[in-house]
RNA sequence: GGCUCCUUAGCUCAACUGGAUAGAGCAGCUCACUUCUAAUGAGCAGGUUUCAGGUUCGAGUCCUGAAGGAGUCACCA
């Protein structure tokens, strides 16, 4: 049990003593007291007022009374109206430092579950941006506070590799590819065949605009527009038309698609060369930004899931045939609409795939728990998703979950790929890569490391730089990306925060091998010293840890997760200017600040890792 | 138009899920390095939490309505 849970325990006790009322213990809420007023914390009388009769002050009074006199884990208290502020003896704090110096602390053991999480899942027509960067840290993170919580964890993605739209590409390199390939000229394979996906896109604009003055086109328009139309507005509307029934690119690549799923040997061949430059192209971003997935499912596998599930479906009444054989879910009465599940030529949609590739991931997986990370345009798919999974008793249905996260937004607007606004991973990568070269090279606080040691310091803080700037919003929560703030070193940033553990690295490095070992046997309960006030809020943030892991996962929220290292962070670089460590006298209160200091750094480090973050020994 | 989500300091975000005088960072203005890393710390200034009602001991948080923004309502993915 947490050293606050027995406070709370003994809060609970005393109740029960004073007025013979019965309470949970899990049910006191305790919160930090606020600066201004003296305590450490704070317990609400108020939800007390009502059964007991009294008044909070009095309620407060006399709860704190009989603590102060049970509970050796209070010193004293004072009552603010119903506000009961309780301020913790010195064995509470040296308890959870005592605690927090456990490697393991906070680490739940394993619950014999496992959660499987879906995340990225890109298209391989073209490269990761800025809203994969942010889906890639919510899924990883989510992943790191899952196991953290006694999970096994299957990290997974699904592959767009098929449909019209990798095609295109194909189509396009096939007609003004000339050979080419990402070797030949020197780009990494997504962006190469990304390049051929707007080459494709060019030119059937072209041929688009070409047509529109042709005989055959001037004589659709005249048949074809509304009253009055004009003709900008007309074919803006006809485009997908005229890209299925008269564009040479448009039928071409359709007919290439024709093929690909009749397994024209010659098609599956160029599809597979292609893919394989993307997923090469993939795998480099992936490792920059150091994360990895333990299974892989490609859309080219798995879009003829779940026709046979979805059949057997009709016969458990859980879809229902219509007359021209197009099968459908009725959620009308879970406040949804009809959704289609079966085209009515028999082929799957959507919705027919990720059925069957839930029903096959359990088949594969086993897994007690489904989380996809997807943004929040799809809200609505994975609601009927979900309810249709529930109708058909699949084992996990009840613990399925859509994390859903907002847009990342420019400070221009919206990214838009036609405008070219789009910001790619790599370069975005490289970029801030680069800024934290330049500060490190202004500040010259390297002096002495090896260069390449020097450029993977380079890359952590970077890297920290970006994902604490992302991952700090609350995943709901449309977020402004502004390359300017993302740079930032300083301030609530990813920097700010490994500097607190450098700092501390820094000092422990000086220490010989006598201290070390007298750290190790050190007794906590041997340090009679009260604690400093900017300690006491270490110390504070330190037993807050247990439960953020929870709650952070809980609530599916990393950010939760970031701003606790922010906090603590902050706290000990507060603590690091107030109190000196190394040249003190009094050899029980260096070694106790030596552990402090120790265990922040652990704590530090652990919880930066569970948002994917790594520490710098220098910076 | 129906449904869902969002709106907090000039800007980017918090607020332990209903608790005290709404907190941080950035930007601005001061101050602190012969000291364990100044990528730091201390201070000043910045607010009618979009608006109007309601619920109650107490509302940024819950309810109703309004305004503004976004998403979604395809036999697309």
């Amino acid at each position: 049990m947490s050293i606050l849970a027995q406070l709370r325990q003994d809060i609970s006790e005393t109740v029960s003593a004073v007025y013979k009322t019965e309470m949970e213990s899990s049910q006191i809420a305790l919160s930090h007291t606020i600066k201004e007023y003296g305590g450490d914390y704070t317990y609400v009388v108020f939800p007390l007022v009502k059964s007991l009769r009294q008044s909070p002050p009095v309620i407060a009074e006399a709860i704190g009374t009989h603590l102060a006199e049970s509970s050796k884990y209070v010193k004293s208290f004072n009552v603010v109206k119903g506000f009961l502020n309780i301020e913790v003896s010195d064995l509470f704090w040296s308890q959870v430092l005592s605690d927090s110096n456990n490697s393991d602390y906070g680490i739940q053991p394993s619950n014999g579950k496992k959660m499987m999480v879906e995340f990225s899942s890109p298209n391989t027509n073209k490269p990761l941006h800025l809203g994969h960067i942010r889906n890639i840290l919510l899924g990883w993170s989510t992943a790191q506070l899952a196991k953290a919580n006694g999970y096994e964890v299957v990290k997974t993605q699904i592959i767009n590799d098929r449909g019209i739209a990798v095609c295109k590409s194909m189509m396009a390199w096939t007609l003004m590819g000339e050979g080419k390939t990402p070797e030949s000229e020197g780009i990494k394979g997504d962006h190469f065949v990304g390049e051929y996906y707007v080459k494709f896109d060019k030119a059937f604009q072209e041929e688009y605009l070409n047509w529109q003055s042709t005989e055959e086109g001037v004589s659709v328009y005249n048949t074809s527009q509304k009253e009055n139309e004009v003709q900008e507005h007309f074919f803006k509307r006809f485009k997908n038309n005229y890209f299925n029934q008269y564009s040479k690119l448009g039928i071409a690549s359709k007919e290439m698609l024709l093929k690909w799923e009749a397994g024209d040997p010659e098609i599956k061949a160029l599809w597979e060369k292609m893919n394989g430059w993307v997923y090469s192209g993939f795998n480099t971003t992936y490792d920059a930004l150091g994360v990895d997935f333990d299974s892989t499912n490609y859309e080219s596998d798995t879009y003829l899931l779940g026709k046979e599930f979805v059949e057997e479906g009709i016969t458990r009444k859980v879809f229902y045939k219509e007359p021209d054989n197009s099968v459908w879910a009725d959620l009308e009465d879970a406040g949804m609409d009809k959704k289609i599940v079966l085209r009515s030529d028999g082929t799957s949609v959507y919705m027919t795939q990720d059925i069957g590739t839930a029903h096959q991931r359990y088949a594969d997986h086993k897994m007690d728990n489904l989380v996809y990370v997807v943004g929040d345009e799809q809200d609505y798919h994975f609601k009927v998703l979900f309810e249709i999974l529930k109708r058909l008793d699949e084992p996990y249905a009840a613990n399925l979950f859509h994390l859903s996260y907002g847009m990342v937004d420019l400070p221009t607007g919206r990214m838009k790929s036609r405008e070219g606004t789009v910001v790619d991973a790599d370069i975005l990568i490289k970029e801030i890569i680069d800024e934290a070269r330049k500060s490190a090279e202004a500040r010259g606080g390297l002096e002495g490391v090896a260069d390449k040691e020097k450029e993977e310091i380079y890359r952590k803080i970077g890297l920290a730089a970006l994902k604490f700037f992302i991952i700090k919003v609350t995943a709901k929560k449309r977020m402004t990306f502004d390359p300017k703030e993302s740079v930032d070193m300083q301030g609530q940033t990813g920097p700010y925060v490994q500097n607190a553990y450098v700092r501390i690295r820094s000092i422990l490095r000086r220490l010989d091998e006598d201290m070390q070992a007298q750290l190790t046997d050190y007794n906590l309960a041997d340090y009679k010293g009260d604690f400093h006030e900017s300690e006491r809020d270490i110390l504070l943030q330190l037993e807050t840890f247990p439960v953020i892991i929870s709650d952070s996962l809980k609530k599916y929220d990393p950010s939760l997760m970031a701003n606790f290292c922010y906090s603590l962070a902050k706290a000990y670089h507060r603590f690091y200017h107030d109190c000196r460590i190394l040249n003190l006298e009094d050899q029980d209160l260096k070694k106790m600040r030596l552990i402090l200091s120790k265990s922040v750094a652990d704590v530090l480090s652990r919880s930066m890792k569970m948002i994917g973050i790594e520490m710098p020994e220098y910076m």
